[in-house]
DNA sequence: AAATATACATAATATTCTTATGCATATAGT
DNA sequence: ACTATATGCATAAGAATATTATGTATATTT
């Protein structure tokens, strides 16, 4: 996330969308994920997404299974219910602040 | 400012495009057009407001000036030259941001 | 053999914001 | 007349979120 200063507070929207579409992911295939997904314009730090993912799942919004795969650890992380919830509830704010975000950069828009 | 995490960031963009649009503002006036235009759903709050102002002031993209009306204080600032330019940058940082955020929330979309 | 990739983690620091507080004048409501 | 709200500026303490740096460990590529 060594980028811009609006991704400041994306990061949990992305993770919950990722989970939302792919069942589980693990931190590392996270990073390469939206590395892929943007064509290399956001990078998400090891020490953002570690600690944030840490807290979704201290909050109850993840679960968390460990596997070891080719002798590495991997920790996969899946959504729960509540985990669910939370996502429509983010993706709903960023269209929102999207919205805002026009109406103000945008003068010829108006918010109904 | 008290808002959605995802503001965070927005404050420098929003006041340089709204300086652009109207030549000169005074904080207040900037925390009432935000109020305006946005229907109440974004409220800029004077704690952030003026440090950044202080900032932009200090970076040489703003110019000061100082007038009493109805035997009050008012700061005018305006765009300097500089700060034109920085607000064609800022500009395009967010539609960049929107763009990739829109890639990463909506799996249909790519970046091209 | 060394560099890069995979995979996790945390600590120090920076940035940006909220909340709280302070000062001062003007106006509207009771 | 008194009080609350509005206008107008400002700063300090604290919270939240990120960057940068560092550490550990195994696997693969050059």
């Amino acid at each position: 996330m060594a980028n811009s200063k609006l991704y400041k507070g994306s990061l949990v929207t992305i993770i919950l969308k990722l989970l939302n579409e792919s069942d589980k992911m693990y931190g590392y295939e996270i990073t390469q994920k939206v590395k892929e997904l943007t064509k290399g314009e956001l990078k998400i730090t090891e020490g953002a997404l570690y600690p944030a993912l840490h807290k979704l799942e201290a909050e109850g919004l993840l679960e968390v299974e460990v596997k070891k795969v080719d002798n590495r650890l991997r920790k996969y992380y899946k959504l729960t219910e509540k985990g669910n919830k939370e996502t429509v509830s983010k993706l709903q704010e960023l269209q929102d602040y999207i919205k805002t975000m026009q109406v103000l950069v945008n003068p010829k828009l108006s918010l109904e």
